[in-house]
DNA sequence: AAAGAATTCAACCGCAATTCA
DNA sequence: CTGAATTGCGGTTGAATTCTT
């Protein structure tokens, strides 16, 4: 047996939406919000399925809603969001306001996909300076994993240069939010369960850049874990966290956790972001751009190694 | 002008994730 | 805790439109 169908489907409209239904839906969703969509046709008079009228809903009925004539900035940002994200057309389109994941997925499949196909491949010679650069400047930007991720105020983890210190295991973690650590006791540690060895990890430092980092919904062990050579699996890796090495503070707690790292990880693994306050930000950071400039105050990357 | 090919994009589908009872 | 219901997402389809011959 197959999964049974969203709805009963006998009697239904399907195909293009009609002015008159279109108005129906508005006007239902107007007087009432949305929600409910199965329920929805049924109340508001409409021969279609919950489904149907929750799309039709999002993709243009919605007020603000922006159809067609994406610029070139649109454009752009859509092909690096790509890069970074993968087939993620609901968080891309979430980056460009007024337009929706089908309409960028409509897009990518029609138009940018086809332009970067026609492009034509790199010289020998550009090779050969792309490999220089990369050899001799910060690390180079290679997604690895597109898994949909975000956040509001991020920043990197510290580049191997300037990586945290190796900190005892007996200095406690701290609550955001309440505590106000200081800076001789608000240096957070992760146990390895698989061992009882002290495990380096991410704290405040001079020249570091881990500061005041959220990462919101992130699934960072899942992340971790399906990137990171086994001998890392098995730690407590916490997602959420708040750094600021400006005031030497950082802070954490069981639903609001400080990001914890290995030390060994650390040195070779870097996550991306984006950046709150340019100003603020230092040589290292800057030199990671591209990822670093229309993105403000979102979350960008992946894993950049 | 007509026919066929190519393109576009709104809508559908199935599945996964999340929420609810 | 569990299963059902609901929501959200990405892949795909196919009718409508545009382009080419």
């Amino acid at each position: 047996m197959g999964r049974s169908p969203c709805c009963a489907k006998v009697g239904l409209n399907r195909g293009a939406w009609t002015a008159q239904e279109d108005r129906i839906l508005a006007d239902y969703i107007r007087a009432h919000g949305e929600g409910g969509w199965r329920n929805l046709p049924k109340k508001a008079g409409l021969k279609r399925c919950g489904k149907s009228c929750r799309l039709r809903w999002l993709n243009y009925l919605r007020p603000g809603i922006k159809r067609g004539n994406i610029t070139a900035d649109e454009e752009e940002l859509i092909v690096r969001l790509h890069k970074l994200l993968g087939n993620r057309w609901s968080l891309i389109a979430g980056r460009l306001p007024g337009r929706t994941d089908n309409e960028i997925k409509n897009y990518w499949n029609t138009i940018v996909s086809k332009k970067v196909k026609d492009q034509p491949k790199p010289s020998k010679e550009t090779k050969i300076m792309k490999s220089k650069i990369i050899a001799t400047s910060q690390p180079a930007t290679q997604v690895v994993r597109t898994k949909a991720l975000k956040c509001s105020r991020v920043l990197f983890l510290a580049p191997p240069q300037a990586r945290p210190q190796v900190v005892p295991q007996q200095q406690q973690h701290h609550r955001p939010d309440t505590d106000t650590a200081t800076e001789t006791d608000a240096i957070p540690v992760v146990k390895n369960k698989n061992a009882d060895a002290e495990v380096p990890c991410l704290a405040g430092g001079e020249d570091h850049l881990a500061i005041d980092f959220d990462f919101g919904d992130i699934d960072l062990v899942d992340i971790l874990n399906s990137d990171l050579p086994d001998r890392f699996h098995g730690f407590d890796y916490c997602n959420y966290g708040s750094y600021n090495n400006t005031s030497s503070t950082c802070s954490n707690s069981s639903s609001k956790q400080a990001m914890m790292f290995p030390e060994e990880m650390v040195q070779s693994w870097n996550f991306g972001g984006c950046v709150e306050d340019q100003a603020n930000v230092g040589p290292d950071l800057q030199s990671l751009s591209p990822f670093l400039d229309s993105t403000k105050g979102e979350w960008l990357a992946g894993k950049i190694i």
